[in-house]
DNA sequence: CAGCGTGGTAGAACGTGTTCCAGTTCGGGA
DNA sequence: TCCCGAACTGGAACACGTTCTACCACGCTG
């Protein structure tokens, strides 16, 4: 999957570039595995990338974007991932429930990564809107297709149903990160939700 | 309605000391209202309140904690509204669409002042995880009781759908103050949503 | 009444995101 | 090959959330 990334077209840019960028976000990811969203300290993220602050501020406009970026890069991987090894269920419900539970167990393999990222989705202003559409269009179309066999071509319906169901799921991992749900509770939730839309 | 205070008892505290968290909080609502989250900044809210910056600090641990709490006391507010005028409509779908209908116009009125208590809310980390509790419970409470009438006793199953219709709310609004929908948009998904969740 | 502790004040200090600056390097066109 | 402009570098500077320090004022208690 090709990502566009923040302001420059890929291909536009030297391989020296591209080893930067990737040096960049390399670096923001090991230090959000570690410290999370406040471990994620843009000083660090340079000197990690082996880059000067300014250079940083030219690849990534603010932290957000930055962060944002990384989502949007892991959840394209994941989501890759998932069409090679396409969600199972006899009924639509069930197969968005096991994309949904797939992509949980990620999140909680590396609960700091997900704090960070989504902290940064969440904060994330009119800045950073494209990148935030571009995450969530992902994740909406991974919905629409596991709702559905790849064939049959979806529904209005459809794609109303998939953005509620994304946008629950955003929320309830976001009260997961934040202390006022258990993992355990969101799977539920998410479980009741997915009956109620899908039926 | 009583709202519980960040930490502290409403009758534990003297009248001046009443008198000055209303300064702070107006204070906050006030920056608010002009420059959204980035315009509420802690030195201007202390000295529009007339206070010193450590006092601010006493009474509200961080900017988040004070931008949720008057998210809390303005959700209150209409809440109370809301329940003297109910919401109208033949069908639970119509009703619960004209409380979030009539929502949306309280925060387009003040689009700065969203920002700021939307930003904080989906900020909050979870040493403010009480508060963030404490309006989802205002807002789910509203939405409930706009599905039936009063007098039923609510079900199970209208509670999961109150907080799945909750999540895409403030899902939806976020999407808004941030660039990536227009109002006319998120009222219609909101009606396609609820639709979808209210039979 | 004296003293004491709580809560208040002014303002310095600190940490981190972001910006700016002066100098250096690098890659592509004359 | 030489030169120019864009990109990069190290580091200072700035803004704002947060914390700390030193001191003051008030109400309670011995």
């Amino acid at each position: 999957m090709a990502i566009a990334e923040t302001g420059t077209i890929d291909s536009e840019l030297t391989d020296s570039q591209r080893e930067r960028r990737k040096r960049i976000v390399d670096a923001a990811i090991t230090l959000a595995v570690e410290g999370g969203y406040d471990g994620v300290q843009m000083r660090d993220v340079a000197e990690r990338a082996d880059v000067a602050l300014g250079t940083l501020y030219r690849y990534f406009p603010s932290k957000v974007h930055l962060l944002v970026n990384v989502l949007h890069q892991l959840t394209g991987d994941m989501v890759d991932r998932l069409d090679r090894n396409p969600p199972k269920g006899q009924t639509a419900g069930a197969r968005v429930l096991d994309l949904l539970d797939r992509s949980m167990r990620v999140l909680q393999r590396e609960p700091q990564l997900a704090d960070a990222m989504m902290r940064a989705l969440m904060f994330a202003d009119a800045s950073a809107a494209s990148e935030v559409d571009a995450v969530s269009a992902i994740m909406t179309g991974a919905i629409t297709r596991s709702m559905h066999g790849p064939d049959r071509e979806p529904t209005h319906e459809d794609h109303a149903i998939a953005r509620v169901i994304e946008n629950v799921w955003w929320a309830y991992i976001l009260s997961w990160l934040s202390g006022r749900a258990s993992a355990r509770q969101v799977t539920d939730d998410l479980e009741a939700a997915v009956r109620l839309l899908v039926r």
